[in-house]
DNA sequence: ATTTTATGTTTACAAATGTAAACTAAAAGT
DNA sequence: ACTTTTAGTTTACATTTGTAAACATAAAAT
């Protein structure tokens, strides 16, 4: 589907994108900007994240003139389901509801999304199992 | 509330507290049995990622003899659930709920855990806003 | 007692990340 | 035209991570 090699993002690249997500098409000034008013890094730092964010694809770099116009190469949105769901996968099975509920709890959700997580809760019910099993050993386990 | 520092856990170490997670008290020789199972990472790194966790205080190793015995110092949900809340608060408070949404899509879950999420939903219903806020500009925005 | 095996410790080394200094060249100000 | 500012590029350097080689030593096997 996605023709750009997955290399992972840092944290500090993540605030760079932040940034331009919320700023959409962007410039160097714009990010030195905006990001100064939250992190203390100098201007020196922060080329550094956004040219190693060019690096791995996820800015696109429009010329225009001696400068360039920054973009997002993906939305956040897809951006971190793609990190949680890596992030995810490291755990057992067995738990991951465990996870999903306690981070549902203390995130804030619109309206609109608790009525379509409503929906899932309700499809995932007719086939839900009544444990989901260890899937971390070689051999299955039940104690995870 | 707890008293280590929490310096944060790798992917390869992670996949070692797994089989702690799975075997309880366990020591060097089933780390290694199991692990290689999985990965075909020889003893000596599987000694090195053992060694950082210990020093990390992640994995606890009680002497006996001349071994050690194992056991993690937290839960692998305890664990998981902060990397995951760490890695969403790296977002826009906008779309974590659909984030969450994604996350529930492509989990399995159980049915005891489905209707947990379902009473925490109609919890947040009552206070849940239209719209959650983008909180990613000094200035505050909306179009995040 | 000597060899082999198991377990643990020390050292190593490349890639990624956080953080920045130095330098270059164009643009803007005077 | 000369100076200052701005944007971009190159180089740097410590820490963390992935991955392992080398080495030491106790325990087990012969």
């Amino acid at each position: 589907m996605s023709e750009k090699n997955l290399s992972s993002i840092s944290d500090s690249e993540w605030e760079v994108m932040r940034i331009v997500w919320t700023l959409g098409e962007t410039n160097t000034k714009q990010i030195l900007n905006e990001l100064q008013a939250k992190k203390d890094w100098i201007d020196s730092t922060i080329k550094t994240l956004i040219r190693r964010l060019v690096q791995k694809g996820w800015l696109n770099a429009k010329q225009d003139g001696r400068r360039y116009i920054y973009t997002a190469t993906v939305s956040q949105t897809e951006m971190m389901y793609n990190e949680a769901k890596t992030l995810l996968n490291r755990m057992c099975d067995m738990h991951k509801g465990e996870v999903i509920l306690k981070l549902l709890k203390d995130s804030p959700v619109s309206k609109g999304d608790l009525i379509k997580m409503k929906k899932e809760i309700s499809q995932k019910e007719k086939t839900a199992p009544e444990m989901v099993p260890c899937n971390c050993l070689k051999t299955g386990s039940t104690i995870c």
